[in-house]
DNA sequence: AACTATTTATAAGA
DNA sequence: TTCTTATAAATAGTT
């Protein structure tokens, strides 16, 4: 537009586009401020440079949020609004389920039975039988695993036992040579103790602390020009 | 700027306001066009005239949304995300607990027990066996019940037999007094039946149908000025 | 960042 | 609203 015309597409030369979006940016920007002061309107420019840089304008009478909330109030609902309502049904279900859940436990620790017939009754009762049944099963083989675990670790521990033994009476090499078989002796017999319920259920506190974030950030924004 | 030079102040007169408002609208468009074009970046434009009417200007690579989007992260978080993130956290947590108390079910129904040491199976056999002993005594307590509520209905059926009887017998006044119980005598041993589990557990199937709102709205948007 | 020849935008009038 | 046009402003290319 000054020293010859130019095609309006885009500019392959890195640096000058760059300075053209420099200088169009701030036109743009006056341009849209002299709007706002002329006609009493409200502007929002948003702005993101093929470099990535985010430069805003935005009338002085107004802030940008509330031109988002304004342009969604206009627009109708949606944008990220039906997100919003997915979540919270989300949530619901959630909450629903955890709440059924937590009453499947009661029900199978003995708790909450006020309301069960006397088939359903006898029905959980058949099912945490089973559920015996097979837990009994699964601590007999348990223990007997451990039983030959404890079996092997001895004979190991026997077995360098009597190589020292031979060490010791046959010369004073310090070197043993066999014994990087790594098995500490202690954890033969050591189960592992802990929590004596499997595992504990806690209900959320909730409410983390509120976020409040400051620092320095990739936006620019002129309020005004001259 | 043009047959004279004017102030940047607000145009008194409306109509001449409103004129100038367009003009300059299509003006302002034109050059966002040309910027995102020639220099290959976003622009979003939002604006509200005076008189309450909505305009938006979009690059067409980008959508308002995600140049939404785009602001608030580049700025930080808030606007609305303090919202969104602290519900994305809830239903993480949720969903955790969700993993958890489905567990110690799977655990109590005698799966999931690979990773338990003896002694932690040891707990669960006594807990587990423990709520049986509290089931049985249930099952038994509600089935005297049951039996109790019979031998009364019956009670209650010889009772108005016997009064039926009697009314044949004395005479054939068709009102019987006090047959007013309200009790069905089929209900007498009809236990309720139906699932056979105490109640379902159902897995979420997610995904509601995507949202396509369309309608008119107050809303103009000019994606491309020739 | 400044300059300036030109192009472009637009105020006022029709 | 749209067109016209004299003139103000913006800006491409250069320094």
């Amino acid at each position: 537009m000054a020293r010859g015309k130019i095609q309006i597409k885009r500019i392959e030369n890195s640096t000058n586009r760059q300075v053209t979006y420099s200088k169009r940016r701030n036109g743009l920007f006056k341009k849209a401020n002299e709007l706002t002061v002329l006609c009493d309107a409200k502007v929002s420019i948003i702005m993101l440079s093929s470099t990535g840089k985010l430069h805003e304008y935005i009338s002085p009478a107004i802030s940008t949020k509330e031109m988002f909330d304004l342009y969604q109030t206009t627009l109708g609902i949606d944008l990220w609004n039906t997100h919003w309502e997915r979540m919270q049904e989300q949530l619901r279900k959630l909450k629903e389920m955890n709440r059924n859940l937590r009453r499947e436990i009661r029900q199978r620790m003995g708790g909450s039975l006020d309301n069960l017939s006397f088939e359903e009754l006898n029905v959980l009762f058949q099912d945490i039988d089973d559920s015996l049944k097979v837990i009994r099963e699964r601590k007999f083989k348990s223990l007997s695993n451990q039983i030959d675990t404890g079996k092997k670790k001895l004979k190991n521990a026997e077995v360098i036992h009597r190589n020292l033994l031979q060490a010791l009476d046959l010369g004073d090499d310090p070197h043993y040579g066999l014994v990087d078989n790594g098995g500490d002796y202690d954890s033969m017999i050591s189960f592992h103790s802990g929590n004596p319920r499997v595992f504990a259920l806690r209900l959320q506190p909730t409410q983390p602390s509120l976020h409040s974030g400051t620092g320095s950030s990739d936006i620019t924004t002129y309020h005004l020009l001259e």
